[in-house]
DNA sequence: CAGATCTCAGCTATACTGAAATGC
DNA sequence: CGCATTTCAGTATAGCTGAGATCT
């Protein structure tokens, strides 16, 4: 049309929904990348952290410490099990639940994909600096605490 | 499990990516639930803003100016003119084209929507001062400069 | 009984790809 | 010729719902 036709318009370049919004898929985009290249999924890797970092859960505690549905829990749980990278065993204590635990390979492998999800923070927020970084940290810290305490 | 286990691992919780993703969830949350009200879609308002600042244009450009893909913009295009709000004409400069033109049903469409989008901001940035609002904004405005023009 | 958990089938919106037809 | 545009068919993922079976 005219020769520099892509300018977006000032009704959405101005709201700050937008900007998440397009800023999350850039984000989106650098991470299912990365992590494609060592055959992992965003879920993985929600799922890994939280094991490592709380020990041993049954499947309905993942999902609400990952923000994962039940159901998308319930797939992902299987996939990393077939790799052997988590163990799904029955509870004793409670026969309701499965007891998910972090295998030595899971272990490795979230170690390899943290390394790679660094470098992904890095590459999206390149133009801010550290003090902007930990500004820009805070503020969205605080919109999201409002919206799953209130 | 334990009284409390919905806080998310630190791992997540301390980067960006991650919390712009969940901010993101919730504004489109938010969003959608308003449009769906008035029986609109995400898409729907980016091209009659589009067209409301840029005016009449081909589907290719619109695409360009809304970061939408081609084959998605056929598709809001012919559900917003099954509406009335959008006519679609070839055109006669360019055979390859069309012309989309915004209906006076569509300009009242987009008040409309104007309004319920700025609702939507108020909502989600609640917890942030005004002043702290334009500092997200223009630091998300230079990290998505970056990565269109780089 | 109410309520939690796990599983499966299926849905929507966003983003994207490949290919064909047409015209510049 | 190469390239742009429109259209259609199809894919992938994240997020989500409903229902059933099982157990506390």
């Amino acid at each position: 049309m005219t020769p520099a036709d892509s300018a977006a318009p000032a009704r959405l370049t101005d709201k700050p929904t937008w900007l998440i919004s397009q800023v999350s898929t850039h984000a989106h985009r650098l991470l299912t990348e990365r992590l494609a290249a060592v055959g992992a999924r965003g879920y993985h890797y929600r799922l890994l952290a939280a094991l490592e970092e709380f020990g041993p859960a049954s499947q309905a505690s993942l999902g609400r410490r990952t923000s994962m549905d039940r159901s998308d829990v319930v797939a992902a749980i299987n996939h990393l099990a077939s790799l052997g990278q988590v163990e799904r065993a029955p509870d004793p204590a409670d026969h309701r639940r499965n007891v998910i635990t972090l295998t030595p390979a899971g272990t490795a492998h979230l170690k390899r994909l943290d390394g790679l999800l660094t470098d992904v923070q890095d590459e999206l927020l390149a133009p801010l600096s550290s003090g902007e970084r930990d500004q820009l940290t805070r503020m969205l810290s605080r919109v999201l605490g409002h919206h799953s305490t209130a």
